[in-house]
DNA sequence: GAATTATGTAAAGCGCGCTTGACATTGCCG
DNA sequence: CGGCAATGTCAAGCGCGCTTTACATAATTC
């Protein structure tokens, strides 16, 4: 799975420290997100997404198998 | 969080046995989704919507404070 | 009433999501 | 150049998502 926070934060020029804030989360879990170490829990995907005014589908990126 | 599994399973008319089967996952996970015993992964998250042809906000509920 | 089908649920175990704390790296700015 | 801001990453620890095994219950069918 691949998702798009990083380009979608650099785009509304907001820090990975500052969006961790709004989602309740460490910093490095954003970090950890963006570089793909591992998926997000189901809670912490729909906060992101609510944030950026989008869905789930449309922040993270499902390959066909998944 | 909430979801609408066994509501559009039953219309579909699907057992939980043969959702799970499709989902790749265990009985008991479905039984337990349907139960509100925890939430899942966004990866079966997302393969129970596209099962179901939803996105993952259309089948699972979020409340406002997630 | 006995057998079968569909579902609920408990226990134990494994791996992942997320934490805190710490340190490294990169890049910009004085 | 020196210093600070932003990001990367490691390690240890905790709780949850999911597993397998097992048993219980309700409804249907013979």
């Amino acid at each position: 799975m691949k998702n798009r926070i990083e380009e979608i934060r650099n785009q509304r020029g907001i820090r990975q420290e500052d969006l961790a804030r709004q989602m309740q989360v460490s910093r490095q879990t954003i970090s950890s997100l963006e570089n793909g170490r591992y998926n997000p829990s189901i809670l912490l995907a729909h906060r992101i997404a609510a944030y950026f005014g989008m869905t789930i589908e449309e922040v993270f990126i499902f390959d066909e198998e998944e």
